[in-house]
DNA sequence: ATTAAAATTTAGGCAAAGCTAAAAATATAT
DNA sequence: ATATATTTTTAGCTTTGCCTAAATTTTAAT
């Protein structure tokens, strides 16, 4: 059985390894969990001790078969509380972190396939991110950054790579959602910003903006 | 901000204290906590200094204002929950119990009040008990033990004293439950079982049964 | 190749919440 | 009323997960 901290760990370091080869470093963990290297480096060797990471001492770590299964349960409970939240509960997209975070650790398999049937199996979270399914299987949709898009080209928002609040409120603003067609009309050499046409609106957005929105070409 | 544990032993008095003038003892509060007095003398000190209870050593405990309406909103939460899983995800009334334990410790006051406007307000959990409103007031439903009902008066079922899952189960097979119509056809003076016809058919009960299930007339 | 900087680990401590064993207070029984 | 039993508290220890400060290892720079 896992303790709270030990599944947030798990958590971060799935999080981290994502296309990444290397091991995670302790700093990196340390500054994701907002907490201190020598903590990290304590709950490290817990870790791998529970053979839930693969640890060497200041060569980072990765996590072991049975460890991802346990992020990925997390992730899913995570995730499947967010789409609850947001369809059920009518939160909206940047509210639902903060309580997903304290619902995710709810043990119970029973409750979370039930919710998971309730939800009628969702395969995205509210943020286009993909859940596990009970056996821990992602189902990977191809997506690529709005700023990797050709000029002219019609996509789909399909995701945000950036899920803090003040993002997800600026796209609020600006009627950016899950499913919005968007298309770039003109990008600025000067200062990269991008003219793109949103459903049926036209606004001026930043490069930043571009390359945290995820789309997919259809 | 309350802990996991002060929040468990709030709950654990405030139940205790139900028509029950003088205060908890300590053994009381460990027996249901299932741990030892010496812990339970810790927890009371520092429940004394945030002033949720009103301690003097050897005199026992009892909740003040702040912590009577901590405790009330703990079972808020947990019989919430409860319902939402019997309703909503589909458990049985004796599985939801550990955990609504769990889920009663999830701190968002929009979570709680959002669910309970998707739960439609509920007043009773599944068990038949009453689900304290934001402010944490109680609707007292007025109901007594089967085993003070007269013979040959049609009552309601409407909770049950004992939640075990080994009582609940029982119920089940023998098809009561809350909205059943229940009525005492004959007491054996032997043995005192109870001869009653639960909505179309009769069935024998020991006064045990009998002591656990809350019943209205009407 | 050294040296400086950065990253990581170790050592030692703290707070929360539990425990055991012993001491103190209260309750009960003769 | 006194002795015994029960209850409660205290003292001191453990584990978890965090911390700071110091030591060590690795990386980067000249």
């Amino acid at each position: 059985m896992l303790t709270y901290s030990e599944e947030n760990y798990l958590k971060t370091i799935f999080h981290l390894s994502l296309g990444q080869q290397q091991g995670i470093s302790t700093n990196a963990i340390a500054a994701k969990i907002e907490t201190k290297a020598s903590s990290v480096t304590d709950m490290i060797k817990k870790l791998n001790e529970k053979k839930l990471i693969k640890y060497q001492k200041y060569q980072g770590v990765t996590l072991t078969a049975e460890g991802l299964l346990a992020a990925k349960m997390i992730v899913r409970k995570h995730r499947l509380w967010e789409v609850f939240l947001v369809d059920k509960l009518g939160f909206s997209w940047d509210e639902v972190h903060d309580v997903a975070e304290e619902l995710e650790h709810i043990k119970s398999e029973k409750l979370i396939n039930k919710l998971d049937a309730f939800l009628e199996y969702p395969t995205q979270d509210p943020h286009g991110d993909p859940i596990p399914n009970a056996k821990g299987e992602i189902k990977q949709v191809d997506k690529k950054l709005l700023s990797e898009v050709e000029t002219n080209k019609i996509v789909i928002c399909v995701g945000v790579k950036d899920s803090s609040s003040e993002f997800l409120q600026y796209l609020d603003k600006q009627k950016i959602s899950l499913g919005s067609k968007i298309e770039i009309t003109d990008i600025e050499p000067f200062d990269q910003s991008y003219t793109v046409k949103i459903d049926n609106h036209n606004i001026t957005i930043t490069k930043k903006i571009a390359s945290n929105l995820f789309v997919k070409e259809q």
